[in-house]
DNA sequence: GTCTATATGTAGATAGAC
DNA sequence: GTCTATCTACATATAGAC
């Protein structure tokens, strides 16, 4: 493993239309295939199938199989960071007091709401984070990409409980993503194949009152009274 | 996929002694490496190299790749469902209320102590169970190995509810569960490289706190008062 | 049960024409 | 940038001697 983050080439020319069409499949075919039969489940053949290109066309573009792995997680990655930390950065300015429900709410919501509305596409990206998040094998990535927004989060969690170990609320905090992906990636999908499918405001809002008890209970240990 | 469980031939003789302990190191090998690496990502031929066998014996003992993987999983879940129910029979039988603590420690505590008190081995397991669980190509696995067990645990639970639905209980079970897989996976790593390793019933204790009071949360649903 | 040898398919990656 | 053709390595699996 070389390189986890493939850094853009200084370009001669802008690469032309139908050139960046082609990327943008082979991306989102390999999101899709990794997503659905992890790393070294997927083979490079299968995603230019999927993607309706030539094996050679998918390394061009890719540049190796762990090159393009890692850009395809980082490609949304940017996008998901912008739009958790100014959801915080909103419930923060607003009046009133910040509350763990809407922090929890400024983190989770970005994530489940593109995974909602924006088609398979994303949904295949949420899956993907599951992977990775679990994978030893990706703890590089996994630190450029997401640890930071994380660290804010947490933060702004402590603030909450100022008697409170900054250890004790980034338990909680870990706790509650691991939740939040089994949300996305299991129970999800198997609600939505039952009689009546919840709405997704209705994930959330049960996801949020489990994750706020559970720091709370993790942040204000009980004190040992002997 | 043909058989996920594979069952055990009726043989003529029994096997010796020395075949027992290579299907043991196959087993354990396998066990190994499919943790660390996934299914796809481990080959056969490692598994032999690593139990010091024949490529071909890994075939023989095993029955081929996903009958191996299918009968790594299995040979412990038994052994953790026996220890986890007998675990939650004594807590019922125990003078006083059951409480929630109560029963999530007769979940736990047989999970993380074998993960921690018998070596390496067991360890790996932990991990397995967290691929498996996450991974919709093992949905029969789980369901014959593990979603019995985690029945009677709910069931348990919805007994200290009476006024809450099933589904509620369960929703909280299983980011239980994720929780408890996360802890196992990557957490309890991380933090055994730290400077000052907490004690398993450290990590126990701090697993339960935050689940019950997530469960509790996700069970009594604020009265929508208009 | 255990080994050697091999069959058969597919993996990732690249060279070079256009 | 895109395609065809191909290299090399390794995958799972099996046949058959001992």
């Amino acid at each position: 493993m070389k390189l986890q983050i493939p850094q853009e080439k200084q370009r001669q020319r802008a690469p032309s239309k139908r050139a960046l069409e082609t990327k943008r499949a082979i991306l989102d075919a390999a999101e899709r295939l990794f997503a659905a039969r992890g790393f070294d489940g997927t083979s490079i053949r299968d995603i230019g199938k999927e993607a309706g290109v030539q094996t050679s066309l998918v390394h061009h573009h890719g540049g190796g199989k762990e090159a393009l792995f890692a850009r395809v997680v980082a490609r949304r990655a940017d996008e998901l960071s912008i739009a958790r930390l100014s959801a915080l950065a909103a419930h923060n300015h607003q009046r009133g007091p910040a509350t763990l429900e809407g922090i929890l709410a400024a983190f989770f919501g970005p994530y489940l709401e593109k995974a909602e509305a924006a088609g398979p596409q994303w949904h295949a990206y949420a899956r993907l984070v599951a992977i990775v998040s679990a994978d030893p094998q990706w703890k590089n990535l996994t630190e450029r990409c997401f640890d930071p927004t994380a660290g804010h989060f947490i933060d702004a969690i402590a603030g909450l409980f100022p008697h409170a170990s900054r250890d004790d609320i980034a338990v909680g905090f870990v706790y509650s993503v691991s939740a939040m992906l089994a949300l996305a990636t299991s129970r999800w999908r198997v609600s939505a194949l039952g009689n009546n499918p919840k709405d997704m405001a209705d994930y959330l809002d049960e996801l949020i009152r489990f994750c706020a008890a559970g720091i709370t209970a993790a942040a204000t240990p009980p004190k040992n009274a002997p």
